[in-house]
DNA sequence: TGTTAGCACTCAATAAACGGGAGTGCTAAT
DNA sequence: ATTAGCACTCCCGTTTATTGAGTGCTAACA
């Protein structure tokens, strides 16, 4: 048996009233909302069948029916209408580059919180490419030496480091030129251990410090580690009881707030994408068991010169796919227009 | 009426039985635990007195007695026995200075929140001093150069700027130097209209470009904008059946995520600090609204070089007090001493 | 005078009983 | 194929009863 004409129709109506209500949904409602006319009878047919073929779950007897995530499936899959849609008051972010960045993500992942209710993450964009730009030395004091790493696509890291033998003005310079030259348009792979050999061997005294300067680059190179998540509204779970018992309630809390198990799902990035490269995990799809009663969908944004990163918003299953989804295209686009992208140059040289 | 030595033990007892409980003792209980060898009727006229004082109060008639505000201060301020307390699993962090000071801090707030089961955050340390170190400026591309500015205790700020004017080594080498001889060693004050003016001439045809790096440095020492503050076991809250009703939770989480109310709390610095440095706010003396069911205990932790961050525990009323205060001791200590102090060097010139 | 035993009273919390209502499945009629 | 009708189920909110912890008060006692 397949689904119809009739019965997709109602399974939309179900699903669409429900996610209104959250509550389930009888024949009768469905009889008198839809245009179908027909009786509530015949709806109860029609849902008896739904429920056979499992798109749609009764709670306990004699309560009408909710969509299964297998209906919810279909409905994001098949039903459901894309709409452009503005984000109320989303003033037209003039942004400075870097540094900000994070607090314009921050205050990103609040409009959306704020517009859709639900829980809001934004991942900081990592750098695609990795490959190094530049890098400085600086005297910071007798002992220490700041390194400046710059990668491409401009993000900057500072490690400060201690050395044991005195440096000049001058050595500093030599090592500058010495790294600069050696290292600039490399990626973490081309950094052998043959290529470390061989600068330590070059620096002669200095070898010391530039193994360090190779730790802090690595360090940098693999930010994979300390991914910046953002996140906003987590108080929206109260807004929907099915989420905000004691039990579920404390588990989604303390998964937002650790973000580092969602790091996967914002950044696992299957190739098979769709067109519009927006995602949605239906319950145990996200493979998250704290978020079994949650949806989330995902998409990713690029912010020109190799940079991406990921939003997520995250609610109840019976989330308004729509003006998420809607919410979350315009966000993206938003952020990928922020800097046009300009692949002319390749790197530069010291 | 005064406390006397009974009165005051038996607030003890009742207090300390509460926090174990949760729930209100009676005077029957006080009478077995306690070892006063009094009837439970005795117990009660004393109790009697003790609402009457305002010690505690009881939450309708035909409870046990539960502790005021009142009566929580008079227990810290005056029967709590403090103890040296170890926390369970401080492994000695071996810190690789600043970058990855901050994850240092998360570490230790999760630390603190596992052991204590409240709530924590901890700020990052911020600059006392402020005074600029050095200024680096690099060329990143044809249109943008770097700008890293270093505050006394080696904080580092990168900014990208765009610039308008080609500019080569020579000339960025010239401003490195011009920017540096005059601006070392000065803080926000001593950056006068009158010096930025004197700047801009000598730049010549590039003193637009100083105008950017001058309001970067502005912003760089101008922390206190986004002062990082690190939370962690926000879920705790939900162990404790008085904070976790939906209303409280809820309010409790976004004050917890948002953060920037929270900053007061815990940059608030009065003067007339008691010895140990160690604050307690109790119920409305925290003055956030939201949290006039919890108590917030801070400290301020020293990260030499006039470095300074804050430690906030933020848990229900009937917090442990003599544990978190103790706990959190352990963890100031802890950050007092990771970093050698080293007062000799004054600033350096360039 | 301070302490204690006893007793009546209060009140939250829990459980049991109840009725209403929304919804279903089935059957028979259209 | 659709619909009206009906019996049945089960959740949910309300009411009612019961229990038990705790109090305040009084009178007796050391």
């Amino acid at each position: 048996m397949e689904l119809n004409e009739r019965k997709s129709k109602i399974l939309q109506v179900i699903i669409q009233t429900y996610l209104e209500t959250g509550e389930p949904v009888g024949s009768r409602t469905i009889s008198k909302m839809s245009d179908l006319n027909l009786s509530s009878a015949t709806i109860r047919n029609e849902m008896s069948d739904l429920e056979e073929l499992g798109y749609i779950v009764q709670p306990h007897t004699s309560a009408g029916r909710i969509p299964s995530d297998k209906g919810y499936r279909f409905y994001v899959d098949n039903i459901m209408k894309e709409k452009e849609r503005e984000i109320s008051d989303m003033r037209n972010f003039v942004v400075e580059h870097t540094e900000r960045m994070e607090q314009v993500l921050k205050e990103m992942a609040k409009l959306l919180a704020a517009n859709t209710n639900y829980a809001t993450l934004i991942s900081a964009p990592q750098s695609h490419g990795n490959r190094l730009k530049f890098i400085q030395l600086s005297p910071v004091d007798d002992d220490q030496i700041l390194c400046t790493v710059v990668l491409e696509g401009n993000i900057v890291k500072n490690k400060i480091l201690a050395t044991d033998q005195l440096l000049d003005q001058e050595e500093i310079l030599k090592l500058n030129i010495l790294l600069n030259t050696t290292l600039n348009g490399l990626d973490t792979e081309q950094i052998t251990l043959n290529l470390i050999a061989r600068l330590k061997e070059q620096a002669g005294i200095h070898s010391g410090i530039v193994g360090d300067i190779l730790d802090a680059i690595a360090e940098t190179i693999n930010t994979d580690e300390d991914l910046e998540v953002y996140m906003s509204g987590a108080k929206n779970i109260f807004r929907y009881p099915e989420l905000s018992d004691t039990q579920r309630a404390s588990g989604l809390i303390s998964l937002l707030e650790d973000k580092s198990e969602l790091k996967n799902l914002l950044v696992d990035k299957s190739a098979d994408i769709d067109d519009s490269d927006i995602k949605v995990y239906i319950g145990r799809e996200s493979q998250v068991e704290e978020m079994e009663d949650c949806s989330v969908v995902t998409a990713t944004y690029e912010l020109g010169d190799g940079l991406r990163g990921a939003i997520g918003i995250v609610g109840p299953k019976r989330m308004d796919y729509e003006k998420v989804m809607d919410s979350i295209k315009t966000v993206k686009k938003q952020l990928d227009t922020m800097y046009p992208k300009k692949k002319k140059e390749e790197d530069i040289g010291d």
